[in-house]
DNA sequence: AATATGCCGTCAGTATTTGTCGCATAAATA
DNA sequence: TATTTATGCGACAAATACTGACGGCATATT
């Protein structure tokens, strides 16, 4: 039974293709876990392991110390095994996010939604695609593809705390080498900003992903500038490039066509949406909410089937608006 | 190494919790597998796999054939363990799906979330959850719940093309039981449907998942009336309410702001999109785009910042729903 | 060139695994 | 209710495998 533990310990502790472990390294980790074991044996194990068809472990070939890794592209396998329930959620996460997640992004858990199309694909279940649909709320627009030796770079950056070095080839500007400093990710449309500084410069820049090239990882710690929060930072509404107005609850009073007013039934603003009948085509809905630029956006995607009636400056805000815009389709 | 292989692949036997293996099915499994074993081998494995912490295992208590099953709650155990990039990626996937999914639906990939915070706690990426943020580009509707109950149910008749039978409670209506013949699942907003017949009726009926209560899988298989296919019953606009007016391409030109502009760069509306710069605070954007209902909401929600130039007959709409608005807001 | 490290074949002792048998108890059947 | 069948489990001996020790050889390291 020992040896059944240790196997599964050694299969833990090889890691996936791009990285490795030698194998002393092997039985260094495996003695400190508390077996006991020669080297030879470790040896062996993995002689064995890799001999199965099931484990597609492999080792570099000459070098001394062999190494050791999974080889990639494999999906997981687990224990216990993924239920039908969730590779069909799996699957739906899957259509979800591919409007949203750059491809470079989304192929990390590939392995993961494979796992699930094996498991639907059993006998019985082979149509199930073709009983899930998704009717998009929004526009899909196109995500921005990021280099992926980019993306690992920046992970691994953020993760370890380390600086890193990469071209940067700004909209109106020629590429650029910096020294770059991450404080975090912000995902904001379908782009996936950086906020950072920049060499030993205290200011803090916003840089898209999909605009870097050759990133290189450095050897040296990220230095957080005093005070600085991610999500201060956000909730300043640096990222509404139009900055919110006013980013209290305001208390708001529209008044909504029977369709909106059915979708606001199914889906409500907050909980302590309030809906009454005004006449037969005209609700009034009441909601106590954020003032953000969200809500706006959302406000005007409605069109004509949405009338604000209070707070007056918002009323007075559309008002605006509308006539500018009567201005522009005269 | 035969009986590595032979534990392995009864982890794989072994089913989550609701539902559960008896040691004959066991062994004849594995028979049928090609491993040439005692009854008293497979029984004496499952002793000794319970009784590892490492593998939350258990069987039922008393009744003859003993059933083992794999204790619920736990994260699944994998190989290769996750990495750090998927870990954060999961993390990712969670956030961006929490206004998408209701809970009952997203609590199905609890497991793997866990997973990938157990890998993310390990010594020094313990901040990660700090660099990380989103700018919701829409308003976040609350998405409805829905009975954990009734979501096994529908998903497992789907799967196994089976009829339930459920209590449902419309709108206006009171509740009634129906038989319910389900032919697929569409997601719409963040509601959603059941697209199935009833009883013995044909024409399709919308059924919002969470007004459902009570299902139960009942034993006959679905029948799908003739010619029916989700993805064309989506095409023909059911779900689109208002339905799209032209399906078809149009060749569209907008003049925009900067601001749209430098974001139709980021993320454009189709990978042919052309930018010409009109003055130095407009530009011109031409594009060939479907003629959706999506389009449409995703003009509204910019305001003033844009102005459809062609079609004419897009331009026709616009103009004449802000002239509704400019009668609403005088 | 000398030394150290790691891989692998072999061997014998030890530990584990396995089928068989017998008994006790729980379901199924007459 | 009695009888049969199926399952679980302890014990035991034979078969199997696992393990550490040793040594030769190839490849790094100094």
């Amino acid at each position: 039974m020992d040896t059944l533990l240790r196997y599964f310990d050694m299969l833990c502790l090889i890691p996936k293709a791009p990285n490795s472990i030698s194998t002393p390294e092997l039985l260094e980790k495996l003695q400190s876990t508390g077996y006991d074991v020669d080297l030879r044996t470790v040896q062996r194990d993995l002689i064995k392991i890799t001999s199965s068809p099931l484990f597609p472990i492999s080792s570099t070939e000459g070098k001394k110390p062999l190494r050791w890794f999974w080889i990639d592209n494999s999906s997981p396998m687990q224990f216990p095994m993924m239920s039908t329930d969730e590779a069909l959620t799996f699957k739906l996460a899957e259509i979800f996010l591919e409007p949203l997640l750059p491809p470079s992004v989304r192929s990390r858990l590939s392995g993961y939604f494979d796992l699930a199309d094996k498991r639907l694909q059993e006998s019985k279940f082979e149509h199930w695609a073709e009983k899930v649909g998704v009717v998009p709320n929004n526009l899909p627009l196109l995500p921005a593809e990021i280099e992926p030796s980019v993306l690992a770079v920046v992970y691994e950056a953020l993760l370890k705390n380390q600086r890193f070095k990469a071209t940067y080839h700004a909209v109106h500007n020629s590429e650029k080498t910096y020294d770059i400093n991450p404080l975090g990710l912000v995902f904001r449309h379908n782009v996936i900003y950086l906020v950072a500084t920049l060499f030993e410069y205290t200011d803090i820049k916003q840089l898209a992903l999909h605009r870097f090239k050759n990133a290189e990882l450095l050897d040296r710690v990220v230095k957080v500038p005093e005070g600085f929060a991610l999500e201060d930072y956000i909730a300043e509404g640096r990222f509404n490039y139009p900055v919110n107005d006013n980013p209290e609850d305001i208390s708001l009073k529209l008044k909504v066509s029977p369709f909106i007013k059915q979708m606001l039934q199914e889906t409500p603003l907050s909980s302590k949406q309030q809906i009454t009948e005004i006449d037969e085509d005209h609700y009034l809905v009441e909601v106590i909410i954020d003032n953000t630029r969200q809500l706006h956006r959302w406000l005007r995607s409605l069109g004509a089937s949405v009338e604000v009636l209070e707070p007056a400056d918002l009323r007075a805000e559309f008002a605006a608006e509308i006539s500018t815009l009567s201005k522009m389709y005269q």
